[in-house]
DNA sequence: CTTGACCATCACATCAATGTGAACGTTTCA
DNA sequence: TGAAACGTTCACATTGATGTGATGGTCAAG
């Protein structure tokens, strides 16, 4: 799969994919055309790279997670350092705490306007 | 309370409140001598734009619903317009599978984790 | 062969969030 | 009165994640 396909499917513009091809983030193979060239695990790969700094990590810390959490989960644990665990750990804990964050927004958002509507409709509100 | 202070109690940084107050997320109101004057429902009010911006709006955005978040919640929605409701109702939306986005990867985090954690117990992993 | 859809690199632009520092006024307190 | 701590504006700089466009190579189909 070329740059464009994998573009489509993962919903990551080209020039995102180059982008974190420079961060170290992915490598993709080259082709004898100097075309990049990915395999199907790479869609999952983005979705996850995506997901993680959707959840604000950096890339710098992303590429340091990432070796974690790869795909054949389990049996695949040899090579984590303490710190790996401990800043993975650390991660996670900051990750849930904008969890929390992001939730209340939500349900503050939910509420007002669950709050509009039940006012709209028994046709009263405003200065009421 | 001045600028300092309210830095001190919501963790942004002086120069980030007077960004904000450049991006007209907030106004606070001005002393004789020029010195920005906050009061109490501004601690909240940061925290509250901090969180939507953690969230991934943008600005412009929380500029616009931002006032359909206020503290006196209730019997304050005269002037939102149905652009504005739909917008909120968008935002949320959004919001909501960001939060489904961060839970999975959170999730996948503990997991690997709690594998590890498992394996190191028994004394016996790595190529097994 | 040419056209169109790909691909490549490079470079410039933007946006949010910050840092830094200059140059300067204010308040407070010993 | 003078110093310390705090405030102001302005401006330039950077970082991370992206967008956009220029310029040019590759390749398949008509």
């Amino acid at each position: 799969m070329r740059i464009g396909e994998l573009s489509r499917r993962t919903g990551a513009s080209r020039r995102l994919l180059r982008y974190y091809e420079e961060q170290a983030l992915i490598v993709p193979d080259r082709g004898p055309n100097g075309y990049r060239e990915y395999d199907e695990r790479y869609v999952d790969r983005i979705n996850q790279i995506r997901g993680l700094l959707d959840a604000g990590l950096p890339t710098r810390i992303i590429k340091q997670i990432l070796p974690c959490l790869d795909k054949p989960r389990s049996i695949h644990f040899p090579d984590a350092t303490p710190q790996m665990l401990a800043l993975l750990a650390t991660e996670r804990d900051r990750l849930s705490e904008r969890i929390d964050v992001l939730v209340r927004n939500r349900d503050a958002m939910s509420e007002y306007l669950a709050e509009v509507a039940r006012c709209r409709a028994p046709e009263d509100c405003g200065t009421q």
